[in-house]
DNA sequence: GCAAAAGTGTTCGGGCTACACCCATGA
DNA sequence: TCATGGGTGTAGCCCGAACACTTTTGC
């Protein structure tokens, strides 16, 4: 949060950044103790940072991405300037807390992003011990304008997964048909049917293909495994299928 | 563009106004003349602005727009983000010109508005002498980054027109369907079967409603005229169609 | 053998596409 | 009366929705 000479006063990036991990869809969220009226009130906040004069807007939410979870190259998308005048005094604690530790400027305006993450290939030994992988329905009273970023994140996500292969950002590289089912499930909050689900992605998403392989200590028959083809996926976007 | 100590030194709005007219989607940009090695260059930009202090970025936006149109009110949606660096320095002559004019920063990060007006409501006096509506097809060679904020742009519109009843800040307030038609396919640039058009709207459009009234003065059959009800289409959103 | 999830076909109805002619008006 | 765009119906096909049982594995 502390800014100096080399960032830019006013202008600030926000990221919410979602991972898909035991069935949930989940975001993570950064503690903060803040002081007020002798007490110390836990919060909650998306992780953020102010812009460089040397970055643009995309590169400051990479870099915000790769401090919070140690990994590059993190698929992520701007989705909505938030510049309410009132942004950080919503709440008075919140603003005494931040005022405190370094806010120079009344006025921060934040760009938005929500970034997409396979958790599978995070190590856990890189998050850092503040952040916390909350699942989307238990976010609540963050701190500033962030419950309405991550809410605005969450509407344009649901939005974008319609006509964009975003699922396979948060899908392990190789998944079976009900992880990708119950990834659909979550985001869009609507329940589909199996057998109908299936016949789709055979029929229309020739880009995800089977593998020779299958679930290993599983107590049920095992599944096939998947994978995303991203040469064959821009292929049949470029022409069209057949 | 000049800057003072109202306005925020690193943040501008800049603004895609759309107008449908004469059967073609238009687009307002400003004419600057730039002296540059001795010569005046013709140039245009899209109409654009810093930001107050005492304004969010969408009353920036507003703002921008009353100036240029005389209208209030007009829907607008911001759409992207744009802070390369090099952004105001594509071209030597653009950059020397804004720097005589009173550039103070160097980094200017721009937040794209498209906005849609509908031109049969516009009062021609109201319209300032420099500016222009161009048809999109005619856009060529903006000033700084403004060619690509105006070509997102109209990719955003193109997408948002299939969820969204944007279409009717286009249109006069009656219309024909033909004139609806032609104004999709125009923004779609695609075109329609006309008997399958004219169904859809009736089956899943009941919101666009046919008045009393016919076209007059047309050396043809005149066409009968409608208008788009909101209620209706509040309504049909909330609860569905049936 | 039992619990647990994987995997698999068919039927029906609604919606989309393709397509050609007559009508009302102004000049 | 002619030129111009307005307005209308039908048939075939494809796609999405609904629905239940057998298979394979670990324990």
């Amino acid at each position: 949060m502390m800014k100096n000479k080399e960032t830019l006063p006013n202008i600030s990036a926000d990221c919410v950044i979602f991972g898909y991990e035991e069935d949930e869809l989940k975001v993570l969220i950064r503690r903060e103790f803040i002081e007020y009226q002798g007490k110390i009130l836990e919060k909650y906040k998306l992780p953020g940072n102010h812009v460089r004069y040397d970055e643009t807007i995309e590169e400051t939410a990479s870099r915000i991405l790769a401090e919070q979870t140690g990994v590059e190259n993190i698929f992520m998308k701007q989705f909505k300037v938030f510049s309410d005048l009132d942004r950080l005094k919503r709440c008075e604690a919140d603003y005494l807390w931040i005022k405190r530790n370094g806010l120079k400027e009344e006025r921060v305006i934040t760009v938005g992003f929500y970034a997409l993450i396979k958790l599978s290939d995070l190590k856990s030994t890189h998050l850092i011990e503040v952040a916390k992988w909350v699942p989307i329905n238990h976010v609540h009273n963050l701190i500033f304008d962030h419950q309405t970023i991550f809410e605005e994140a969450l509407k344009q996500l649901q939005l974008d997964i319609e006509n964009h292969p975003l699922v396979f950002e948060l899908l392990p590289k190789k998944f079976t048909l009900t992880q990708l089912q119950t990834l659909y499930e979550l985001i869009q909050n609507q329940r589909f049917d199996k057998r109908n689900f299936r016949r789709k992605v055979i029929l229309n998403m020739p880009y995800i293909v089977a593998l020779e392989e299958k679930q290993e200590g599983v107590c049920h028959k095992p599944a096939i495994l998947y994978s995303f083809d991203k040469r064959c996926y821009n292929k049949i976007k470029r022409e069209g299928l057949q």
